[in-house]
DNA sequence: CCTTAGCACTCACTAGCTCAGAGTGCTAAA
DNA sequence: TTTAGCACTCTGAGCTAGTGAGTGCTAAGG
C-alpha cells in the first residue's frame, strides 16, 4: 500500500503524461503541483515508485513515465469517475435513440466513440449461430426476386436476396414461409441449419426450397460468427506513440484479422461494468502497447456483445471510462436489454 | 507526340518507380533495360523529358520520377491492359457471386479491392432519396416490435426497427401496409416523403401511422444520400508515401469528411469504363498526393454507384485497373444491371 | 547529326563530434 | 526526514566532413 503523498505524486505523474506526452520531472512536478516539499524530495518518492514498479524511465537522465502498473493503479485507485457531460449523454442518445437493428445501433456507438474520443473505437456484434430463430419472411421484390428476412432472438435481422428462376406465386410463397417457420420454432440458428435440411425436403423438395434453404445456410456462415467493428483509425494516426506507422499497421493488422482479438474480447465480456486491460495485460501481441476499455452490452437481459476504445496505453482514461460505460448503458438501453 | 525511345524510357522509368519507389538513374536504367544505348544518351533523353514536363527532378543529383503527366501518358499511351488472371477472376465471382441487397455487395466489393490490391478501396452506395420505392414491409417481430423493410427500385434495402405502444393486430397491419403501398406506387423517396404526410394522415391519423410514418422519414434522412464505404486503410501504411502519417491523417480525414469527396466522385460516374485522376487532376486538396481508380457500376441498366481505389500517385496502374474494372463489372452482372 | 566517354559539379545522406539542457542520484547539512 | 548542492548521465540539436549517386556539359568519334 502506498502512503499518502506517494499516491498523489503517482496520481501527478500519470495525468502530466497523459496530458504531455513527456516523461515527467522531479522539477516540473513541484512547480506544477505544489506539493509543499521540493523536487528533492519528489525526486526520492519517484526513486521508490520506480522500484516498486510503478514508473518506468526512458533512460538515466529523463524523467519518469508511468509503467502498465502504474496506469493500473491510478485506474484501480486513483481516478474518481468523471462527472457526465449533459451534452455528451444528449448526443449518446440522440444517436442511439433512433429503433435500429442491432447492427446499425453497434456501428452508431462505434462512430460515436471515435468521434467523441480522441482513439479508435470497437464494436462486437453478435453473430447468429448461437441466438434463437424468431421468423423467417419471404418478401416479393419484383418478378425474379424474393428477399428473405430472418428476425432472430436479440433483435438480429439479417437479410439476403434471392433469385428465382421460375416465378413463385403468392400462395406458394406463403406455404413455404409457413413450413419454414414451423420448423424452426425455438431453435438455435445452428440447430436450424443442422436440421432442417433433412426433416423438411421430403415434404417440399421444390427448386425453391433448395433455394431457400441455400441462402439460410449461406446467411448463417455469413453472419454466424460474431463481427468486429472498428471506427475512427485516423484518430491514432494524432497521438504520438503511433507515428511510427509500423506499430499502427500491426495494431490494425490483428484488429482485421479478427479472430484473435473477438476472442480476446469475448472473455471479457461477461464481466459486468467496464473493463480495463492495458498494455501487456493483453494477451493479443499487437496490443501489448495499447489499452482497451470495453464494456458489454445487453439485449433481452443477455449479455450480447461489447463495444470499446483502444488507444496507447497513455490514455484519457477518466473520459474514456465514461464515455464507454455511457455509451454500453445506452445501446443497452436501445436494445431493450438495460 | 514522343518518339519512340523516349516512350520505351519514360515507360520504364514509371514501372521502375513504381517497382522501387526510388528515384530512377540513367546508369540503372541502362543497366536494368539495355536499350543499347550509354547512360549518356539516356541522361539527354530524360533531360528532354522533363523540359516536356513529364519527368520530375527531386534535386538535382537524383535520378528522375514521373510527374502527374508522366503518369497520365503512361496510362494513356503506354499501358497495355494486364490480362485477366484466372484465380483472380474466380476469386471475384465467388465473392460477389452470392445474392446480396447492394449494400452488402458494395461493401464486399470494397473488402476484395482491399485484399486484393496495396492500396485502400472505396465504394459509393447510391442513397434511397433519388429511387422509386417497390414496397414497404411491416413484419411482425414480437409483441411489441414491428420491422419496417423498404424495398426500392435498383435492389436497395432498408430495414429499421419499430417500437410499438400497444400491440397491432393482424389485420391493422395488413391495412396500414395496402395504405402506404397504394401511395408509393412510383414515387420516388423523396416524392414520397413529401408527399405522403398530407394524403394518408387523414385515412389513418393513427398512434402506429405516426410511428410508421416518423420511421420512414428517418430511413430518408439516414439512407437518402449516398454512402462512400472505405476499407484497406492499413494497406497504405505500408506504402512509403504515407510514412508521413500527417499526410494520410488529412487523407482519411477528407475520405471519412465525406461530402467532398462523394460529390467528385459522382461527377466521374458518369462515364464509362474505368476512370483514372492522377494527383493534381483531383479537385480534393487532400488528394493531390494520390491516384483515384474508380468505374461505375450499374443495376438495372442505371449507373448508380462506383467502385475504386486509391493510392499513391506511384501506383501499380496495370494490376488495378483491371482489378477495379473486373470488381466493377462483376459487381454490375450480380446486380442484374450489366 | 547523333552518340558517347570523360569530367567537374551538385546535393542528399551519414557518421562523428561537440555542446547545452534536463534530469538524476548521492552526500552532507539543517 | 527534508533539502541544498553538486557531479554525473544521457538525449537531442547543430555542425562538419566525407561519400556516392547522379547530373550537365564538352569534345571526340561514328
Amino acid at each position: 500500500m502506498l502512503d499518502l503523498r506517494k499516491r498523489q505524486i503517482l496520481q501527478a505523474v500519470v495525468e502530466d503524461y497523459i496530458a504531455t506526452a513527456e516523461p515527467v520531472g522531479s522539477r516540473t512536478l513541484a512547480r506544477k503541483w505544489g506539493f509543499g516539499v521540493s523536487p528533492a524530495t519528489i525526486r526520492n518518492e519517484m526513486a521508490d515508485l520506480e522500484d516498486a514498479g510503478y514508473l518506468d524511465q526512458p533512460h538515466t537522465s529523463a524523467g519518469r513515465i508511468p509503467s502498465d502498473k502504474g496506469y493500473r493503479y491510478y485506474v484501480d485507485q486513483l481516478l474518481e469517475p468523471e462527472p457526465p457531460r449533459p451534452e455528451e449523454i444528449k448526443r449518446i442518445e440522440a444517436d442511439l435513440g433512433a429503433r435500429r437493428e442491432m447492427m446499425q445501433l453497434a456501428q452508431a456507438a462505434a462512430r460515436l466513440m471515435a468521434e467523441l474520443s480522441p482513439y479508435a473505437a470497437l464494436a462486437v456484434v453478435p453473430g447468429l449461430s448461437p441466438s434463437r430463430l424468431r421468423r423467417i419472411h419471404l418478401l416479393p421484390v419484383d418478378e425474379s426476386h424474393l428477399l428473405l428476412v430472418l428476425v432472430a432472438e436479440p433483435g438480429i435481422v439479417e437479410t439476403r436476396l434471392l433469385e428465382l428462376g421460375n416465378p413463385a406465386g403468392q400462395g406458394e410463397r406463403e406455404r413455404w414461409m409457413e413450413a419454414l417457420n414451423q420448423e424452426l420454432a425455438g431453435l438455435t440458428a445452428t440447430e436450424f441449419d443442422a436440421t432442417a435440411l433433412a426433416t423438411i425436403r421430403g415434404e417440399l423438395g421444390t427448386n425453391l426450397y433448395v433455394q431457400v434453404m441455400d441462402a439460410l445456410h449461406e446467411v448463417l456462415s455469413d453472419a454466424g460468427e460474431e463481427r468486429l467493428l472498428m471506427e475512427g483509425v485516423a484518430n491514432l494516426l494524432r497521438q504520438p506513440e503511433f507515428q511510427d506507422s509500423q506499430r499502427l499497421m500491426t495494431l490494425l493488422q490483428s484488429l482485421t484479422g479478427g479472430s484473435e482479438v473477438v476472442e480476446e474480447l469475448r472473455g471479457k465480456s461477461r464481466q459486468p461494468g467496464v473493463t480495463v486491460s492495458i498494455g501487456r495485460e493483453n494477451a493479443t501481441e499487437a496490443m501489448r502497447c495499447c489499452t482497451l476499455v470495453t464494456a458489454a452490452y445487453r439485449a433481452g437481459g443477455e449479455v450480447v456483445g461489447m463495444v470499446g476504445v483502444v488507444g496507447p496505453t497513455r490514455m484519457e482514461y477518466r473520459r474514456v471510462l465514461s464515455l464507454v460505460n455511457e455509451v454500453a448503458s445506452e445501446l443497452s438501453r436501445a436494445l431493450g436489454g438495460a
